[in-house]
DNA sequence: CGACAAAGTTTGATGAGTCAAACTAGAGAG
DNA sequence: CTCTCTAGTTTGACTCATCAAACTTTGTCG
C-alpha cells in the first residue's frame, strides 16, 4: 500500500484535476491543498511519476495515470464509507466527519472496509451526497445542478453539497438544506448575486451565488 | 499526540512490565515485541526518557512514568474499544481483530472514540475478556485464574484469554472456550502437564498446561 | 578469578518527507 | 523586445525512525 503522504497527494491531484477544465492540477494549488511547500510537492510529483501513478513533466500540468486513478478511487471509497459510518452508525455531526475520515482512511484495511460496507447496506452516496465508488472502483454519476441555476419557482430536491468546509456545512445543516431535503427556489436575483430558497416546512433562506453554487439539486416535477 | 512509533513502544513497555516480576521491561524483549533491532529500541528509550514517558538508565530496566502509564492506558482503551466494535458491530472474527485494531488505534480521535464507546454501551471488557480502561484511565481488576490451576471437577466460567496469537484464538473459538462460556474442568494431569475441559454442551478438549495457563476462568459454584 | 555468552549501547548510514531559500521558465504589460 | 510577476524547480539541510555492525557491560559457570 501507498504511504499516507502518497495517498494524500493522489487524492488531492484527483480532486484538482476534476475541478479544472484542463483535467490537470497545478503545482501551487496542489501544494496548498496537501499543506506543503511547492518545492516539496514538486519532488513528490517526481516520485509519483517514477511510480507510474501520475503523469508529470517539468513546468507541465499534473494528472493521474490509470493506476493513479484506481488508487485515488480506492481512497475515495474508504473516505466516503467512513464518513457515512460516522454519521449513520456513530451519529456524529456531519460537519466534523470529513476531518475524522481523513485520518481513518489511511488506517482501515480491506477486511474492515468491506465489513463496514456490509454493515451500512452498501450505500451509494455519502452524507454529503457524493457517490461512493464500488469495490471495483466504478463511481456513479454525480447528478444535479447548482441551486443558483434553477428558475425562480422551481420545486427541487437537494442531492449533494460540494464543499467540506466546516462553516459551510454548519450553515447548510442549520437551515435544513441537507441532501434529501425538498425545497422551493423562491427567487434568483442576478443583480444582487443572491437567491432565496425555502426548504419544506422550514424558514426561507437567502444566500449568495457563491454558496448556492455549492448546493446541488434536481428538479422535482 | 505521540507518534505511532512512540505509542507502540509505550504499549509494549506497559505489556512487558505487567508480565514481568520486576515490573520492568528488558531491551531485547522490547525490541522483539516492537519489531525493531535492540539498537533502535535503545535510542527510542532515550527519547522516551527525555520526554518523561519512561524511566530508563543505561543497562537498567525500562518502566513507565505516571505520564507514560496514562498514555499507555489511553492506547489500551482505544485498542480494546476498537476490537469490541469490530466484533460486536462489524461481526468480524475475533481472531483477526487484534491486528486490525493495531492499525486503527493510532488514527482514531477522541471524538470518534467516545462516540464508539457510546454506541457500544460503554463496555467494560473487550472480546478477549480484557478490561477496557475508562475515559479517566482507570482499569478494572482482571479477575480469574488459569484453567490449569483449578481442581479436577471444578465448574467454571471462562472470563478471559490472555494471548492474541491467531492460532491460539482459533483453537479457543473452535472448541467453544470463549469468554462467557461455562465449562467443567474434568481432569488435571500434573504428570502429563495437560488438562481436560468440557465446555457446556460441547465436546471435551485436551490441552497442555501452556495453553491452559492462557485461559482464565472463575469458579461457578 | 577469568572467560564467555547474552544483553545492551554506540556509531554511521539510510529513506521518507519536509522546509527555506536560491534559482529558472513563461506569460502578460508596456 | 524587455521587464516583471508568478508558478515551478533545485539544492542543501533537517527530523524521525530505522538498520548493521562494532563495541561495552553484566552475570554466570568452570
Amino acid at each position: 500500500m501507498a504511504s499516507e503522504a502518497v495517498e494524500n497527494y493522489l487524492k488531492a491531484i484527483d480532486a484538482l484535476a476534476h475541478e479544472s477544465p484542463t483535467g490537470e492540477a497545478g503545482m501551487k494549488r496542489l501544494a496548498t491543498v496537501v499543506g506543503v511547500t511547492t518545492g516539496t510537492a514538486t519532488s513528490m510529483c517526481k516520485k509519483l511519476a517514477a511510480a507510474r501513478l501520475v503523469k508529470y513533466e517539468r513546468f507541465g500540468g499534473i494528472s493521474l495515470t490509470a493506476k493513479g486513478q484506481a488508487a485515488a478511487r480506492d481512497i475515495l471509497r474508504r473516505h466516503r464509507l467512513i464518513e457515512t459510518f460516522l454519521v449513520e452508525t456513530l451519529k456524529l455531526d456531519w460537519s466534523v466527519v470529513h476531518a475524522e475520515a481523513e485520518r481513518l482512511e489511511h488506517a482501515i484495511s480491506p477486511v474492515v472496509l468491506e465489513a463496514l460496507d456490509r454493515h451500512l447496506g452498501h450505500p451509494s452516496v455519502d452524507p454529503h451526497g457524493d457517490p461512493i465508488p464500488d469495490g471495483a472502483g466504478a463511481v456513479g454519476e454525480t447528478s444535479g445542478r447548482a441551486l443558483g441555476e434553477f428558475e425562480a419557482g422551481s420545486r427541487v430536491r437537494i442531492v449533494r453539497v460540494s464543499d467540506q468546509e466546516k462553516g459551510f456545512l454548519e450553515f447548510v445543516a442549520r437551515h435544513g438544506l441537507k441532501p434529501g431535503t425538498a425545497a422551493v427556489v423562491n427567487q434568483v436575483d442576478r443583480a444582487a448575486q443572491a437567491i432565496r430558497v425555502t426548504p419544506d416546512g422550514l424558514a426561507t433562506v437567502s444566500m449568495g451565488f457563491g454558496v448556492a453554487a455549492k448546493i446541488m439539486a434536481e428538479s422535482r416535477g
